[in-house]
DNA sequence: ATTAACTTTGATAGCGCTATCACATTTCTA
DNA sequence: TAGAAATGTGATAGCGCTATCAAAGTTAAT
């Protein structure tokens, strides 16, 4: 057995100290917990009783030093968990990154005005092994992300052009076209937008699906309030009075969220205005209290959990070149319309 | 100049590097990084500029170790940043922090689901300074957290017995009782309990003080569903029938949140109950859709606001061992009923 | 000029862990 | 049965950085 040199002794229970207690080597103390099937049975358990019996915790930061390997950490950086569906994609994705062994931190930068760079230099100096961008459109932000060649970064949502190769568009775009062709197709034609939180490109996004749908069925585009409010319930029963007051004609209404849409629904009822009857209204997000409103509120929303899946498979696949990952079937990625009563 | 020795040569940039680069020693370079206050003015910069020419980033696992110092991160993980003024608080709790040299990381359990412990993990191997527990209520999580004995916790909202010493906030039993007495004294006699997530702890609290309400004002204790389904919209919706058939001479209706309380004025909508007529409702936690529902919801609430501020000082208190922090004003610290129409 | 005090710099020796390889032990092949 | 192959174990030597202290340089005071 090696000769334990003098330590500096910091006061915590080191390798070796478990390797002395347990009468081995301290390598073979390293094996037991890394590589376990590489260990005798016997060692392993008296090993095992040792560390228990000691309180034994590993420290980190020698073994990454050690092993120069990095971190299992991938950073995922948002805006703002803006919605039930974002929520889901998110939790998706973080439960496939979970099953590769790697730990998942959702950071929402809102949180870090103008410190974001202190944030990201924090991540950066843990060896992070991939960052993903999820609708970040501050552009500081996503240039020092762009300059750290050495971290993969998947980007979600807006265009960037360095980082094209490793976009996923998630085509908010497109489920909000889908559901307003919906609307159309019911015999609507008075249909105004209601958008709130207007600053991000999700709801841009939104916003614009419905444009297009309005012009491709030649019906009127300029029936839309596009508030720098957040989109919650309270902003969507604030609105509806000032949508009623300049288009009175309105015979259905859009809301980027559902939350929106639940507000409009409590101001409807406020009014004695019939819903679907008078004022059909629609939401986006199919949240989870969207069945059980009243009325129910037809909702679309985008497959987020296979999108999720999706960008994980993505991830691993750059991170680890020879792992076979099942890609997804993009052709399932399609906007899910849910038809309630509200509409 | 000490001689460089062979070495397994990782590829990264070395502060080795970067002295050879600049003519002088590591030593040198290390100060100038860490404190260049204790270096000339001449070498800083010879070695400023030997940084940016080799584009030289630290190792923190080495420095770690060799420091044996800890890291400047503290970790905020909460269940779910519900609303504008969370977020505020948890900005302003960032802020204070930063000021400190602290880096903050603001994460939402929920996003982990079951995952907590692989989460935390990853958080004490980076020698996180400090923990705080905001409104978590998944006692799996407290558990661990409790556990680690090295990292000061600061626990925010529900009352933990382990965490006495380190809990800002207030009972949830105290806030129901409140509120519970609140509706005794508008003249509701017949008044049930509806709670869900039976098994999480916040919400036994919120349970036991209506109990007691109930019990000090010799009023039937019986009136109670004590679901395991989630509190949700959904489940307020589902039980209500349940509460109905089961106490039909019910003249008042608490329910543990917010969520569960519009789940059941859906169902009265759906049922034509007249709210507050024939039925009072009141939640517990008001939430944003709160002010805006239909009709609008009564509902008490612990004063996140001050908690969060009074937060940061404590906890830097804690980190620096300054024993003349400004102690918050407990008398502050008392739940907020927000009497709305549905009581 | 000389001593004392302070400032600046660098060689040394680890921090706790793991890669590596050598050696010991067991199992398999001919 | 000898020899090869597979398996298990441990001593050594760093990973990149910083605590420490000794040495050199600088200034102040006698």
């Amino acid at each position: 057995m090696q000769d334990i040199k003098k330590r500096r002794s910091t006061g915590q229970i080191t390798l070796f100290d478990v390797a002395k207690h347990a009468g081995v080597g301290a390598m073979t103390v390293s094996r037991a917990l890394r590589t376990p099937e590489r260990v005798s049975d016997k060692l392993r358990q008296k090993i095992q009783l040792s560390v228990q019996t000691l309180g034994y915790k590993p420290n980190v930061a020698a073994s990454l030093l050690a092993s120069a390997s990095d971190n299992q950490v991938i950073a995922v950086v948002t805006d703002q968990i803006y919605d039930n569906s974002t929520h889901i994609l998110l939790n998706t994705l973080q439960i496939q990154l979970a099953k590769q062994g790697y730990t998942t931190l959702i950071i929402e930068a809102c949180h870090y005005y103008h410190r974001e760079s202190q944030l990201l230099e924090t991540l950066y100096n843990h060896n992070l092994k991939a960052i993903v961008l999820f609708y970040i459109n501050n552009d500081a932000l996503i240039n020092q992300v762009i300059d750290n060649k050495a971290v993969p970064i998947i980007n979600i949502g807006q265009q960037i052009d360095e980082l094209d190769n490793a976009h996923i568009g998630l085509d908010d775009s497109l489920a909000m076209y889908v559901l307003t062709e919906h609307v159309i197709k019911k015999g609507y034609r008075h249909i105004g937008l209601l958008c709130a939180n207007q600053q991000y490109q999700l709801f841009q996004q939104r916003l614009h699906g419905w444009h297009k749908a309005m012009l491709a069925y030649h019906l009127p585009t300029h029936r839309i309030i596009n508030a720098a409010k957040p989109a919650n319930f309270t902003t969507g029963s604030e609105l509806l009075p000032d949508m009623l007051l300049n288009w009175p004609e309105l015979d259905a209404l859009i809301c980027t969220t559902d939350e929106l849409a639940c507000g409009v629904l409590y101001e409807c009822q406020r009014r004695h205005i019939r819903v679907p009857y008078q004022l059909a209204v629609s939401g986006f997000g199919n949240n989870e209290f969207s069945q059980v409103s009243f009325p129910t509120l037809t909702t679309v929303a985008l497959p987020s959990k296979q999108i999720g899946q999706y960008t994980a498979a993505m991830l691993l696949n750059r991170l680890n070149k020879q792992l076979e990952c099942a890609k997804p079937d993009l052709s399932t990625l399609v906007p899910v319309i849910q038809s309630r009563a509200s509409l």
